[in-house]
DNA sequence: TGCCCATTATAGCTTAATCGTATAGTCGCC
DNA sequence: GGCGACTATACGATTAAGCTATAATGGGCA
């Protein structure tokens, strides 16, 4: 059984005759003829009777017109649905990421991403990096962002490097600086990552190296809070150059050396395959972490 | 997009490679290969990635295959049902019919018609012949069985002309005879049917012109009832040969002179056309009703 | 590294299906 | 009886389906 012999089919019971259903769908008349005589032979039914030249719908044609139709609305349903999936209209979309970025970077770029696709279901997953990681090797996600490095560095990784910058609370006098050192810091009240973090420990190093005192006064989980901060003139601090943008408005920010040093990844699954939609929007989010 | 490849990936998708999903469609791996192919190119969507020689679902391909799935199923189902259909055991048989012959005949007919035929739909409604023909003009009916004549002789019919028998309770003294006239009857107690009936008239004129007195004692619609009134002694009768066999168990009948038609016919949509299911059975109804 | 094995892809061919044009047949209707 | 509307058949061209043979790919293993 062949789905045009249904469209013929459901066309010539929609519309009486040969010659208008071959008109609807664009064929000749002797086209349907022989789709129809196909069909009737196939399903051993006598589906119209020949009475004088016209067709008359038997019975037999009216019961079979009802499965023949749901099929037939199922396969179309079927192309309409392949269309939806190439056009990234139909999907999912899951991304795990660290809070950082899924507080303002990652929303942002994912809602503008999904505006014209509008049946696309999106999630976003916020947790520490580590547990990120965890959640991409059980293949639950289609993308992941986090914070480098990683205890059993995995899956298919992309990294992005930056050079973290000076941020200076409004007409801080150190401002007129266009680059700023520990020294310039020596005894400055600062404003940190936490002490386990690879930030704290590349800031540490380069105060002592510079044999600057590094006045630690708040000790933060994430770069958007110590922004915070800084912005309330609790002290200065250091912010990586992109994913912490957004929380940098109003703030002084100024190149810091030497150069700390802060890696963020995006993961994708190493089994999976990844869909065309995440496939476009990993393309978004390198373009975006790029700077 | 065909359903030979919709086929395809599905026995793909569940077989995980081309050769096995090849082997259960009974066809070539290189089928498989270009079906696939095809679909691909036909709904734009990478189905499978090839790696390393080997084929790797895609995400597409899995939210597509929920639907691939559902237009096969429906399909199939499709096919199913043409074969349920012209075997009978789908489909329904509405047939109309006047009292004596809906009280035993039809019913035995119809159940037994559709006892390989499990899922064949019974209806049957008793009614008067006139209300029958009515309600076949009305086209809700298959079949339909009604007594002649009718006022508007319509539809399709085919008409059975029975000669009525004399039927006598059981040791009545006339059961030595073998064939039984009015004389014979002259002034012996007679149950018939009402006065309106065509048979009441035969009767009336045989009896006059035989110069024999009809001792009407009882007049009944229904050749049922008058069976009945005759096995209990009330008097003789007359009753057709072949619908109302079943109520003459224990009666004694005879021929009766001079001759009393009785005529019935199958009555059959005018403009619809009549399914096989039906057809069929006024097959069988045309030959209980030929005796 | 090089060979074997399992798998997929491509090429070339045959057969079947599809669909158009031309034409014949059927029937109602004036 | 001829016209009009419709369906069926014949025939040819194009396309799809499916085969065999064979190339290509890559993992596993000595």
């Amino acid at each position: 059984m062949r789905l045009r012999q249904l469209e013929c089919f459901r066309a010539l019971m929609l519309h009486g005759t040969m010659t208008r259903a071959a008109e609807l769908l664009g064929m000749s008349q002797p086209g349907i003829s022989t789709m129809i005589a196909g069909l009737e032979h196939e399903t051993g039914l006598t589906l119209f009777l020949r009475r004088g030249g016209r067709l008359q719908p038997t019975p037999e044609a009216k019961l079979f017109y009802v499965e023949a139709a749901r099929a037939l609305e199922a396969a179309e349903n079927a192309s309409r649905v392949a269309a939806e999936i190439r056009s990234g209209r139909r999907g999912h979309l899951a991304v795990a990421a660290y809070p950082s970025i899924s507080i303002n970077l990652l929303p942002r770029l994912l809602s503008q991403f999904a505006r014209n696709r509008p049946d696309l279901q999106i999630k976003i997953i916020t947790r520490n990096s580590a547990t990120v990681r965890e959640l991409m090797s059980t293949q639950q996600f289609d993308l992941a962002v986090a914070e480098l490095p990683l205890d059993y560095p995995t899956s298919h990784m992309e990294v992005f490097s930056y050079e973290c910058l000076c941020m200076l609370p409004p007409a801080h006098p150190l401002a007129k600086l266009k680059q700023i050192t520990p020294k310039d810091l020596d005894g400055v009240p600062f404003v940190t990552l936490f002490r386990g973090d690879p930030i704290y420990q590349q800031l540490a190093s380069a105060f002592s190296e510079a044999g600057a005192r590094w006045n630690v006064v708040a000790e933060t989980e994430f770069f958007s809070t110590a922004c915070q901060l800084v912005a309330q003139g609790r002290g200065v601090g250091i912010v990586d150059p992109v994913v912490s943008k957004p929380f940098t408005e109003g703030l002084t920010i100024r190149a810091f050396k030497p150069r700390i040093q802060y890696q963020i990844a995006i993961l994708s699954p190493t089994h999976e395959a990844l869909s065309q939609v995440a496939q476009d929007f990993a393309g978004v989010l390198r373009r975006a972490l790029r700077g």
